[in-house]
Formats: structure tokens, sequence, C-alpha cells
DNA sequence: TAGTCGTGGAA
DNA sequence: TTTCCAAGACT
């Protein structure tokens, strides 16, 4: 079937009162939700509880391109320690960074600040519209939808990496992704129900992650499986369609942990903006691509007695990265730019996980909240 | 529009 | 071990 008969069956179906796939979903979204720290169940939506679009912002930044289960714990966090939008807005940005930590894509975190710094200073109140939400920094065309119908209950085609598969395999769709999005967010809206659009996107989002998964889908329990196009060909799998990915480049550099007598470490701030945009490191070299591999310590931006601490490697989104370690102790001032942190306070600084990898090469624990050492 | 931007878990 | 990629946004 063309694309544009697929769309038009849809709405013709959609128009003539056959709401069938979204009813099927719902009535299995009733019986097998998953229980998440931010979501109101689907009785206690029944009798009148909304969520509150503060946690429902707050959760859906932080799914962006991560994992529910690394969410939950720094959902958690962020809610007690930040339970309103104003607390937030309060809040010094370094203390977000540093509860971000280890979340990755820290320019969220910079957006989650300056989204509630603005929504705070406008009353406190987030849009209750698509459009306006999609105006707030950090706030996507996905991210407008998920808060209209989940927080406010409108009929918003939400479109993300698992409503592209459910309806790229519901609907055979041949064409590439990057190219197919129109399609998929097209008929997205004619499968929109009037009632309950906020649970329809997350029962959606539910099959995806735990019945129409990338590999493997679990097809024999899919409430929607009589509707599916790609069941019938056998292979639900090949859908949706992507381009083979370039491969990674390595790029290799050095990392100087320098340690006070007392334990404190030397730690600089990045760059706002840019990778790892904020975040606190140790002195690094340049990280660039090079094949000799051959770093010294003569690289140091200071001279120390400089010792060899082993090799991490680390995987970026775009790149791979190998960085040497040379640890040495110091004594005296940090150098202008650096700043000294006690070894207590290292654990709750912004260190990104790279850097918490490279601290721990050098110094076994010095990360870690409960020291061993 | 295509590249940039983290991390960790699953297969 | 390697590969994939997760409730994407921004430029």
């Amino acid at each position: 079937m063309a694309p544009l008969d697929q769309t038009r069956k849809a709405s013709q179906q959609a128009a003539s009162g056959d709401t069938g796939i979204a009813s099927r979903l719902l009535t299995w979204y009733d019986a097998h939700h998953r229980d998440l720290p931010w979501r109101v169940t689907p009785v206690a939506f029944a009798r009148g509880v909304r969520a509150d679009p503060y946690r429902v912002w707050m959760s859906e930044v932080m799914l962006q391109q991560t994992t529910v289960e690394a969410v939950k714990a720094y959902f958690r966090d962020f809610v007690e320690k930040w339970p309103t939008v104003e607390a937030l807005a309060a809040a010094p940005a370094e203390d977000v960074m540093k509860a971000w930590a280890g979340l990755g894509y820290y320019s969220r975190a910079r957006n989650l600040k300056a989204c509630a710094d603005l929504v705070a200073h406008k009353g406190g109140r987030f849009p209750d519209t698509e459009a306006a939400l999609r105006e707030l920094p950090g706030v996507g065309a996905y991210t407008a939808a998920a808060i209209a119908a989940i927080a406010f209950d409108r009929p918003a085609a939400v479109v993300d990496g698992n409503v592209e598969r459910v309806v790229t395999r519901l609907y055979s769709i041949e064409t590439r992704l990057s190219e197919a999005k129109p399609q998929i967010r097209a008929l997205v809206e004619t499968l929109v129900p009037e009632t309950r659009p906020g649970d329809f996107a997350q029962a959606m989002m539910d099959l995806g992650a735990t019945i129409c998964t990338p590999k493997r889908p679990r097809c024999m329990l899919c409430p929607v499986r009589e509707d599916c196009s790609a069941i019938l060909s056998g292979d639900p799998e090949r859908f949706p369609v992507r381009l083979p990915k370039d491969d990674k480049p390595l790029r290799k550099g050095a990392a100087f942990v320098a340690e006070r007598d007392d334990g404190a470490i030397l730690l600089r701030k990045r760059p706002e903006k840019g990778l790892l945009g904020g975040m606190t490191e140790v002195p690094t070299t340049a990280w660039i691509a090079r094949v000799d591999g051959a770093t010294t310590a003569d690289a140091a931006p200071f001279p120390a007695d400089w010792r060899r601490a082993g090799q991490i490697g680390h995987v970026f989104t775009h790149f791979a990265l190998e960085l040497d370690i040379f640890h040495a102790r110091i004594k005296g001032d940090a150098p202008a730019g650096h700043f000294w942190s006690l070894a207590h306070q290292i654990p709750g600084e912004a260190l990104p996980t790279v850097m918490k990898k490279v601290i721990e090469a050098a110094i076994p624990g010095a990360t870690k909240k409960q020291p061993t050492r």
C-alpha cells in the first residue's frame, strides 16, 4: 500500500469512528502499564487525579534519549531537592549541574534551569498548549506534545522513538525513517483518541518499550497484532528502516590528576558550550585524533612529578576517547582557572562520568560517596 | 539538514 | 566483545 493510501485509510477509519487501535491499546494499558515515579496510574486518573505539569516536564526532559531505569533515581532526587518549579528557579545553576552529573547531555540541565527560571518568573504555571510549550528552552516537538497530552489532556500527537517503531511496523513503512517522519506524525494524528490522549501516548510508549521492542518483539503479547502489517511479513524487526552508521573516530589525550597532601584534587570548569558544557574536569590536553598514542607528561598544564596512572577509555555519541592518566602530588595555591576540591566534596562535584573514570584511575575511591580508603 | 551532544544496559 | 540505541533538542 502506498504511503498516502495508508494515511487515507487511517483517516477514514478515524473519521468513521473506528478507534479500534487506540481502544485496544488503552485496554491493554489499563492492565499492563508500567508504574513509574512520575506517572499517574489509569485508576487514579479515572478518579480525577491529574499529573503535576512540573513533574511531567521534569521527567520528559530527563527521558530525552535516556532510559527509564537511568532516569528514576535522578527524578526522585530532583523532585525531592526541588519540589516545585519555584524551588528549582531559586536554586543555583551549579547545584543543578551537580545533581545532573552522570545523566549525560548536559545542555538539558542548563535548559532545565533556564526553563524553570522563565516559568517561575511568569507566575509559576506551565503553558497548557503545545505551541506555547514548544517555546520553552529544551522543549522540542516531542516534549511539547508529551506535556500537552499527559499533563493537560490535550489530543497531541506524541511521536518519540517508540512511537516511530510501533507505527512503522503497524503500517510496514519502507521509507527511510529520516524521511518518513511526516508520514508517521500524520498517522499518529489519526490514531489519537478524543478521550485519554495522555494515556494513549504513554500506552504507545509502554508498548514500544515492553512489547514492540527493537529486537525480538513480543508480538504474541501485542494488543494490536491484528492491526499490524509487519507481523504478517514475519520480520517486524526490519522496521523502522535506518541507514547504516559510520564508524566512530578515536581521539586521544592525557588527563592530569593533581592531588594535595590532604586529598584535595585540582579541578577546573569546562566552557559553558560544547561537549560536557559547564561541567567540571581535571586538567587535560586537547582530545585530538592521533595514531602514535604516545602521550607524555610534557603536555601537563604545569610542571610536577607526574607519574603514569594508567589509561581509561570512554565512548561518546560520535567519537571514542582514550586518555592517558597522570598523577602527581603538589602543594600551594591553585593555578589560575583552577580550584581545589576537598576530598569530601569530590563525590558531589559536577563531574561527568568520563572524569570520574579518570580520577578513579589515579585515586581509587576518590569519587565514591562513601570512601573506602 | 546533518552534525553535535553522554551514558549505560541489553543482546 | 561489539553493536545498538533510549520518552530528542539545538544549530
